[in-house]
DNA sequence: TTAACAATTAAACATTTATTTAATTGTTTA
DNA sequence: TAAACAATTAAATAAATGTTTAATTGTTAA
């Protein structure tokens, strides 16, 4: 084995320490649960992944400022968990369809212990 | 219905607005996922669910100092996702062997397309 | 009991981020 | 077209966070 930690103690990490992912990659999976890292930010989330909704119903389920949730909004859309789409004047946001999205709901449910209202098929 | 938004809609919000957890509750998550959101916290996570190291070692694989470390692995502590096991001079990290985990590696690896080196029935 | 090593803690610094207020863009209807 | 409403963007501020250096605690072996 060419790879040495300074205490070798007859764990495993020489086998796998080379098939490592990369700072990078773990970068990608980071900015993923970046977005999920704020209260606030989670329970927009949690709610668009139950319903479809205009920014100013969200603002007012989260007692928020409209700038403060088109904030939040933005974020998640760039880590594509949420996509939105323009009818009139409202703008209607709600969680994308995907593996990564479904899990991440099914961690928030297991965390909360959550009766999930419509059951998890219900996900949008 | 006595709960209504601003722009009732014809969504099914109203249905449930009343059974969405509370700010506190997504705290809990938040605090979860808050942990993971930084690549180097992260990658030392997915390492420990692999295996376990000191942290001299982790330092070492992370080209990181051992206070940098060492932070790292009190939040993650903090979070009830890893444990710590002091042997003579060391002490030895290593993921919590609870369902969270399991679900929380399970991401990660879809996220990246890993192959897992042992296959994820030998994470710690 | 010292000396050496491993790990943690503390203080300081730089960076990032959430929110507010104000201004701007986009859409509808009067 | 003008007025009203919805949403986004910009600038500014306050708060939180990761890393470094230095000091401290804990453990082993000489």
């Amino acid at each position: 084995m060419s790879v040495s930690t300074p205490h070798t103690h007859g764990q495993t990490i020489e086998n796998f320490i080379d098939k490592i992912p990369s700072f990078d990659d773990f970068g990608k999976i980071a900015a993923i649960f970046k977005q999920l890292e704020d209260p606030n930010r989670l329970r927009i989330f949690w709610i668009l992944c139950h319903s479809e909704e205009c920014v100013t119903n969200i603002g007012y389920i989260m007692k928020m400022s409209n700038p403060a949730v088109s904030h939040h909004l933005r974020l998640l859309k760039s880590a594509d968990l949420i996509t939105s789409d323009r009818k009139g004047k409202e703008v209607y946001y709600k969680a994308c369809n995907t593996p990564l999205v479904h899990q991440l709901h099914d961690v928030m449910e297991d965390v909360l212990r959550i009766a999930c209202p419509f059951g998890n098929e219900h996900i949008l």
